[in-house]
DNA sequence: ATATATGCTGGAGCTTACTCCATGTCAAGG
DNA sequence: CCTTGACATGGAGTAAGCTCCAGCATATAT
């Protein structure tokens, strides 16, 4: 079972230029049929999956190819693409890390600002006293 | 006590052209002297260093632009900027939520390739007992 | 036989956030 | 007086990640 470039891109999510966009950039390289069209398979759609994932968590095009360069060199590349996903775990605990630091800043930055806006309104209520 | 962009700069760590470009942008407007040359002040560095956790925490340009018109307005904006962060608290939090559960993925891969690993080295050493 | 839909390629264009450059001003030091 | 250094402006250039378009091929429906 396969997936014409039209149908993938609507199972998927992404447009059909950014399918081709990842495969010129190579990332993705689905086969293509008689006619020179793309078919996708359901082991694209795992790869994909995983390529957005990557993507989520803000995985440059440029690793993810070296990723996905690992990956179409078959078996013999395990512990390379274990060492780049280990590498990129580290990377994330890092960034959740600083959202969580700027989360707390903010937090006290909202306190403040719900403070100032009370003591406004006493200020004005004061005023409408006199 | 105020600072020249070349001195400005090294203490926040930016560099020139991005001070400028922030400028621009309608992020930060500093005092200028008698030759037009640009002052910054410490009310610049608190709010330079905020502009810096804004970004840090991904928000767009634009969006700080639109917080900056508001501080620049003064006093009477207080609510629409706290209603500002607050969304961007929001924002954070989704963040760190797509993070979490993307290293929850991502742990899963990691464990399967290291155990792909033990059993391919499994294979290798029964190969050269044979 | 022809119209329509879908796909192909190569390349231009767009947005964001800078970064670099040419040209010019001005104050201070030698 | 002249050079040097820091700064000014306007505008071009860059990198990433798409997005759009022209021009052409092919298959299916009418």
């Amino acid at each position: 079972m396969s997936y014409s470039i039209g149908v993938f891109a609507e199972q998927t999510g992404l447009s059909i230029d950014t399918l081709r966009y990842y495969e010129k950039e190579g990332l993705i390289f689905p086969q293509r049929d008689e006619n020179n069209r793309r078919m996708y398979t359901e082991n694209d759609k795992t790869w994909i999956a995983f390529i957005l994932r990557l993507k989520e968590t803000a995985m440059p095009i440029r690793q993810i190819k070296e990723y996905a360069r690992l990956r179409y060199a078959g078996d013999s590349t395990t512990k390379e693409r274990l060492a780049l996903l280990q590498s990129h775990r580290a990377f994330i605990l890092k960034e959740m890390e600083r959202l969580e630091e700027n989360l707390g800043h903010l937090d006290v930055k909202i306190a403040s600002y719900k403070q100032s806006i009370i003591e406004h309104e006493k200020a004005d209520s004061a005023a409408v006293q006199r």
